[in-house]
DNA sequence: TTCCCTTCTTGATAATCATCAATTGGATTT
DNA sequence: AAATCCAATTGATGATTATCAAGAAGGGAA
């Protein structure tokens, strides 16, 4: 956990120069500004449950995740955490604050399994975006996509009851569109997913019941299978 | 309602050029810039209750609001409409679009009361864009202040109680930070209110209700007036 | 003004969900 | 294997909120 030596920002970027290179923030950059970028860059290990920042400290950093899982979260005022985000690996968070000048973060991050990350100061990046206005457009177009990520969530929880919220939340989850009875596992505990959709676990946990019952899905553990997707469907 | 004419638009920029200077979106344009964004403008009247464009439609522009008020909403699979913003004069929507080619208007867009509009070109904006990388920064800060603010929405959207959004949503009107009693109008319907806290009118009906008769605020009409503003506060 | 229409309010009831409590299950450690 | 810990489940209960219904109030239009 430190700034890297010259020779091992080398080492670095040959090692993970190409995963860097996949994710969008970075894939514009051209090699000699990825190098650049990269000698401002550290590799931190934050153990399952701790924190990488807190509420309202200033924003001076913004993260990849190599590895693990990290949790973002608001504290409510009545002292329960409302969970906004869950990043997987090869994402990034916390990019979109460093546009604005000494912002603090809006939420606390902490890892929910022991996790690898890139850290990246605001200050060098955005000084690559100074002088390659090509990227800005590929970064707008991004937050963009956010924003409206941000929509969506708005609107489930919106929905009238909890059902149509778990109903939407497994919809999102269903990759491959043309299965009859399309199979995949929960990314992360239930408890945390029924953070997500703004309820209680206990609620969580009788929903499903309720959608096994009538033969809509089937959940074993983390691993789901749909039975009827119509009725599924029909739900929302 | 139509493409403006040469000497229309000089006259248009002479008349309403200020009014969108004051608009971040416009603020760092050159006059040149800004001269020719407006010769692709459109002025436009929209009735009270008629939309302007309707959800899934292909975005090809994005608004500024002259005067009146917009409401953009999605449509929900019960049929029922989630308020997602109500947009007031010198204002604009829409405009996040823009950076991805080929997106669909993720809600529909109705005046709430009649209104004037000023309709601007994606495609004509986006090359101003390539043109000024500062602008882009510009742009870059303000999606992001605009992320943060959806972020306070979902948050209020997983606060436990109605109570508690509708005293978090007093509390965002609240502009004259030190009076001890402050004033302040509802800028919309309370109908409208509800929508946007995701509760039933009757509902919010109640709550003011109780709020009044334990003399924390009072409420005539669309004014309001806080009376025991700790108290308020105290409910968060 | 009067009429009409929409919003707002208030009441009664039913549905939904959170909370509390206790148990089961799974995973990891010793 | 036993012990431990946390997640998940299930049941019982109470609080909150939506729904339905009916009346009051407000704002325009004729």
């Amino acid at each position: 956990m430190g700034m890297l030596k010259k020779e091992d920002a080398m080492q670095f970027q040959k090692i993970h120069g190409q995963l860097l290179r996949k994710h969008h923030l970075f894939s514009a950059l051209s090699d000699s500004d990825l190098t650049t970028l990269m000698r401002g860059t550290r590799v931190l290990s934050v153990g399952k449950g701790e924190f990488l920042f807190q509420q309202n400290e200033e924003a001076r950093h913004f993260y990849f995740v190599v590895s693990g899982c990290m949790k973002l979260f608001r504290t409510l005022p009545d002292g329960t955490e409302k969970i906004i985000e869950l990043v997987p690996s090869n994402q990034t968070f916390a990019e979109a604050l460093m546009f604005n000048a000494q912002t603090m973060y809006p939420v606390s991050a902490q890892a929910v399994d022991s996790s690898e990350l890139f850290s990246f100061s605001n200050i060098d990046y955005m000084a690559l975006l100074k002088r390659s206005p090509d990227l800005s457009l590929v970064l707008l177009g991004d937050l963009s996509r956010r924003l409206r990520m941000r929509l969506s969530e708005i609107e489930v929880l919106s929905l009238k009851n909890s059902t149509h919220r778990v109903v939407r939340y497994l919809m999102t989850l269903i990759v491959d569109s043309d299965s009859e009875y399309p199979q995949f596992d929960l990314p992360v505990a239930k408890r945390l997913i029924a953070g997500q959709l703004a309820i209680q676990p206990e609620t969580f946990s009788r929903i499903v019941h309720r959608l096994k019952e009538e033969g809509v899905i089937d959940m074993k553990g983390k691993e789901v299978t749909v039975l009827d997707r119509k009725a599924l469907a029909n739900y929302e």
